[in-house]
DNA sequence: TAGTGGTCTAGACCACTTC
DNA sequence: AAGTGGTCTAGACCACTAA
């Protein structure tokens, strides 16, 4: 038989998704629930915590347990580096995103640091440097409104972004056209790129920072941006909130037969 | 500060990954801990929990909590498609995969049940058909020696598929060059894919399946296969275990001022 | 049958928010 | 101060595994 607390979450959970709880509503108080025979406290806070991994509910002390407000999947196609977007007009790739979901714009939804570190391992190894080399970090966390969604964090070669608004460590996005826009009229127009996925649970810092809920794990993407003679200009990790993304990808079937001679 | 069962799980988890408990090490048992002054044993399972979820341990009844083989994540790239590898010779493409990673390939490592359905919704929108029209539905269970790693249901068309080895319930991959190859020999070679990923929690089904650690989401993969005329002859939902795989994909920077006139 | 993790309780106490 | 979720305890009891 299901332990109690997962009947109890199960039943709370099918009447939050019918509707019968709408997002913004307070579901019953812990101790109502245990004056009402649903089980011993403890039993209840499991229930409760089992929700709140599934991402229908947030609990905060002297708050209550309301229900989440079920903002659909953001998607994210190779369109939304579409070169016209940053090269030919004003939009930075991030607002296109927006642009495209229908959202509104507002400034400082991007808060920036920008610094020059010695290179760690990853970064390291993506751009062919040696670790501990100088390269220019440049943090974002990028925010929906008031709510975070996801860390960026480009790195750069110093001697791709010296002395151009990259390293000006103005908030927001980097100028007209972004970071890409940048690297385009300093000569190094980007031509393809690599993105690396995988799942893993956040460290503490970022469920702090994403403001996620206990047991929501995290998608790490690793951008590798390179010019079209192979050289890395931007290598970039960004953490997202897990529940708030998908990703999408198209692509050609390989092969291998055919494109023997073809450049890498 | 933070809570005391936090605090041992962080210790214990520092002390795994510094080896001092190496992989297959049974670690102290709960009363063990209880006794050693380490909080009630409410509290010590806690910590133990929250070591599950973060995949470094296994527990279960009757044997004891220990320490988890740290299987490297299985990277699948878009090479894994290779038209070589399904068209010439004789692998069929999820067996490269292994080759690939260097890993011996065994018989049974796959589990294949093929069935009649009506198309669910996401199904039927792929294939452009109506809800509920039929569809082949061929589901695997898919094995790395005796660990399942993910599950993967490929729906057809009955006109693409009718009389082809793919509708022949054999266990295993389907024959010679897998379903690619049937598809192929058919008339339907593929030209290009997509794919959508996004990470969910499970179901407890899934749970079982995979046999997931508690805690443990999953990254659930959408994968359309189309003909070069756009025909989706292969619409795919693939379930995995989340810790157990990275994605790679390389694409070229899109510029829809360039390709205004081609084809989609 | 003995050993192990998992659930549950009743109640104490703590931490944070709002009034 | 009152209200709410979060942690912790001590101990009972259950479920599964191995001998």
């Amino acid at each position: 038989m299901a332990p109690k607390w997962r009947e109890l979450a199960d039943k709370l959970a099918e009447q939050i998704k019918s509707g019968e709880y709408a997002p913004g509503v307070q579901l019953p108080q812990i101790r109502d629930l245990v004056a009402a025979g649903e089980g011993s406290k403890d039993t209840v806070h499991k229930a409760y915590k089992a929700l709140e991994v599934q991402g229908l509910v947030t609990s905060s002390r002297g708050h209550g347990t309301v229900v989440r407000q079920q903002t659909p999947l953001k998607r994210l196609g190779i369109a939304r580096y579409d070169k016209a977007k940053w090269r030919d007009g004003d939009e930075v790739a991030f607002i296109a995103d927006r642009v495209a979901s229908g959202r509104a714009y507002r400034r400082n939804e991007q808060t920036q640091r920008v610094s020059r570190v010695p290179a760690p391992p990853l970064v390291a190894e993506a751009h062919g440097l040696h670790e501990g080399a100088e390269v220019y970090a440049r943090a974002r966390l990028v925010k929906e409104g008031s709510q975070p969604t996801h860390t960026l964090t480009s790195y750069y070669r110093p001697e791709h972004v010296e002395g151009t608004r990259i390293v000006d460590p103005t908030p927001g996005p980097a100028g007209r056209g972004g970071g890409f826009r940048v690297l385009y009229d300093a000569g190094y127009e980007i031509d393809h790129m690599k993105e690396d996925l995988f799942a893993r649970v956040p460290t503490d810092e970022e469920s702090q920072l994403l403001q996620l809920s206990p047991g929501e794990w995290v998608v790490e993407l690793h951008r590798t941006t390179y010019t079209a003679d192979g050289t890395v200009v931007e290598f970039a990790i960004g953490v997202h909130a897990a529940t708030r993304f998908s990703w999408s990808y198209d692509f050609k079937v390989p092969d291998s037969a055919k494109t023997e001679g073809e450049r890498k």
